[in-house]
DNA sequence: TCGAGTCAGAATTTCGAAATTATTGGGAAT
DNA sequence: ATTCCCAATAATTTCGAAATTCTGACTCGA
């Protein structure tokens, strides 16, 4: 009855993946109505798997839910993203003093060819700035931070740093979109520090690691930003642009 | 239809938060099948808010669901435990330096008011070591914690520090129930570290705060737990024990 | 004119049944 | 005797409809 050619394991987890993409990308605005009928139609499902998606969302915070009048898109504020990047100051600080103490030589390896790629994805940016090599860009600097704090060998650890980038990334697509000069965040302008980072890293230098860290983490300050002083109840329209696009990654 | 005595706002939000508090108390065993039709019939509603409380659980990382073969309760390890605890050393420590840089007066205020309520609990309990009052113990001292880190005026804070605060609970139970001398930590013995801790907040003495922190956190090791070394796939037995109390707060 | 009450419409929430998939047990071939 | 395959069973997953609840506007009274 459903299409076979999509959809992965179960309907649920496949709508749960593709809409905390659009959340995390910003197609969906934060303080949104998740209307049912909408998504329903949307997604081409039943109302089980949106309720269960909409619900494990709701449990990891990228969705609110109040009594018995729907779901929302977990709002955004400053003071948010003042939070956010105080906890990513604390685990990535943390994270990298644990994982200097732990790491062994496969770490050191793995954080040395993800720093290959990266260097290698900003060297392709510099020619051609399309979407796409923007998109890769991010994947390998993305990996590389992630290298990093594999070396702690937590897992808890790692998935707490990759819900505050994730939330983090859903701040600086915003920030994208309020100034589009195009590159809010120069890679150039990144790029030596992430060697210098690297360097730090493999000398098992925990307070320069840490201190790079700090900095880099605090690129963008909330109060660049441009945030609907209001994020409780918005009462937006129910669908001023949704676009038909369903060629995400 | 539904019973109107209980039930809060919604059936699924009631399920979700009697399921938690019994993953968290340890009536559900890690690593067990919750199968829908027990669910159903526990519980007496249908399929849709099992599954919904089950999402959003497993959202918190509170259970996990494979595929198509339903949900089980989240395994422990003591590499598990390891991990909390050094993630809770992160955000105590981290989170008192915070809450001394920010917290105002009124803030010490509660700060006082909790501990004093976490005295009067523990010499409450030097005469009556009853469940009940074991059970306001528990809720003092969580409360004290929380009013530190309050102070911080993080509500991403707060909840990752609840969650982790739960999570060791978990663990905390369960070596209440493997070395079953009632009193495993000696709420005596903790009674000085929260007055020290107490006076060290108050004077503003971060390096002082974060070590006590750091101490007491630790206070119950991994090694002693006796766990179950593959939490993977036990394949336990349905119902070995599954208690029909259910007058749990 | 303004406020409270009320009533239809729409949305969420829940249920029971159907469809799909995993699991278990027996039987045949090697 | 062991292994592989296949059917029967049980479980999860999904759907459409019913029940409950919220929302918005309209009316009536002051």
């Amino acid at each position: 009855m459903q299409t076979p050619s999509l959809s992965g394991p179960t309907l649920s987890g496949d709508v749960t993946d593709r809409l905390r993409a659009e959340i995390l990308d910003g197609r969906l605005e934060p303080g949104r109505k998740l209307a049912m009928s909408d998504l329903k139609q949307r997604f081409g499902v039943g109302l089980t798997p949106i309720r269960e998606a909409l619900s494990r969302l709701a449990g990891e915070r990228l969705v609110v839910t109040q009594g018995q009048r729907g779901f929302r898109v977990a709002p955004m504020s400053a003071a948010d993203f003042d939070e956010i990047v105080m906890l990513r100051q604390m685990v990535e600080e943390c994270g990298v003093r644990a994982a200097i103490a732990q790491g062994d030589e496969a770490w050191e390896a793995h954080l040395v060819a993800c720093f290959h790629l990266l260097e290698r994805r900003v060297a392709a940016l510099a020619d051609d700035l399309s979407e796409v090599q923007i998109e890769r860009y991010e994947d390998a600097h993305r990996a590389f931070h992630f290298a990093i704090l594999a070396g702690a060998g937590s897992e808890r650890l790692s998935w707490l740093q990759q819900r505050l980038y994730e939330d983090a990334r859903r701040y600086r697509l915003l920030f994208y979109r309020e100034s589009f000069a195009g590159n809010a965040v120069d890679p150039a302008e990144a790029g030596p520090v992430h060697r210098e980072l690297l360097e730090a890293v493999l000398a098992r230098d925990g307070d320069r690691s840490a201190a790079l860290l700090r900095d880099h983490v605090a690129l963008i300050r909330p109060d660049e930003l441009a945030l609907t002083p209001d994020p409780t109840d918005p009462h937006r329209p129910p669908s001023p642009g949704s676009r038909p696009s369903g060629s995400s990654a």
